[in-house]
DNA sequence: CGAATTAGTGGGGAATTACCAACGATTGGT
DNA sequence: ACCAATCGTTGGTAATTCCCCACTAATTCG
């Protein structure tokens, strides 16, 4: 019985599908921004100034969609945007005051969430939690 | 540094879609069914012969769209389909015997694949996982 | 130089998910 | 008998995800 509930990827699903719904809720509140551009911020404050392909390579988006998603960031001055000297074919996306400001606050939000999702694991539990889905997640590229 | 893989349900999500669309894939092929019609067998197989309504309560699928699931399944012949005795606004859903042989190669199949995707995991560390999992998923309803 | 490759752009499209409103048939409550 | 609620059904819609192709500009390689 209760076929569904013992299968890990269904339940890690679901549970996945949930968190991701209520961060993308309160994102669009509070610093109102969206999860692929609060993941594109994240990005580049993990990794400084990058190329459009670069991100998106990072992120699995489609270059495509990565080009519409930093027109969006540009409208919103949260990113600059340049010719890298080296490679003029490439860009260079940098974050701006306001980009960084804005990712701090979205952090803040999106952690204020997580410890409402996880609240009914204890902090060690919230650790080995987010250890094995880690060690999964790095299972999966290769 | 890692902003993105630091947050527990990003990872989660991206481990629960992976893992959801490697299942849907390899379950498209062998049984030849799709994620949803398997998700309602196995409701069917777990709880035996339901409601429409109840099923779809159960999968959190809304009712407009367990009719089609359920037109798919009657027309593989997976299901059958009669009015409630006791009340016969109620459909009376309940797997038939190509039903139930179709959800248990489904079931080994699925089984098969999560063995895959979590392969990167120890047993002990699956049945954590499992476990945590399930805790915060018992967690969203309420 | 010429050919092949790479970065970004624009314009799509197919599939999925998640809804919603309105309706007929049936039932339960009063 | 009447009214409200429930079950299933039909016919949508909006948003998202993921993908593809053709094209320009710039670079690299032979």
């Amino acid at each position: 019985m209760e076929t569904l509930l013992g299968m890990t990827t269904f339940v890690l699903h679901k549970v996945g599908v949930a968190g991701r719904r209520e961060i993308a809720e309160r994102l669009a509140v509070r610093p109102g921004i969206t999860l692929w551009q609060f993941a594109a911020l994240a990005e580049l404050a993990d990794q400084g100034p990058s190329a459009q392909s670069t991100l998106a390579g990072g992120l699995g988006l489609d270059p495509s969609d990565m080009v519409r998603l930093m027109d969006e960031l540009l409208h919103d001055e949260l990113v600059s945007r340049e010719r890298d000297p080296d490679d003029r074919r490439r860009y260079r996306i940098a974050l701006t005051g306001l980009g960084r400001r804005t990712f701090t606050t979205a952090r803040t939000v999106v952690q204020k969430v997580e410890n409402s999702t996880l609240s009914p694991l204890t902090a060690t539990e919230r650790a080995q939690l987010l250890k094995l889905a880690a060690k999964v997640h790095a299972g999966l590229s290769q």
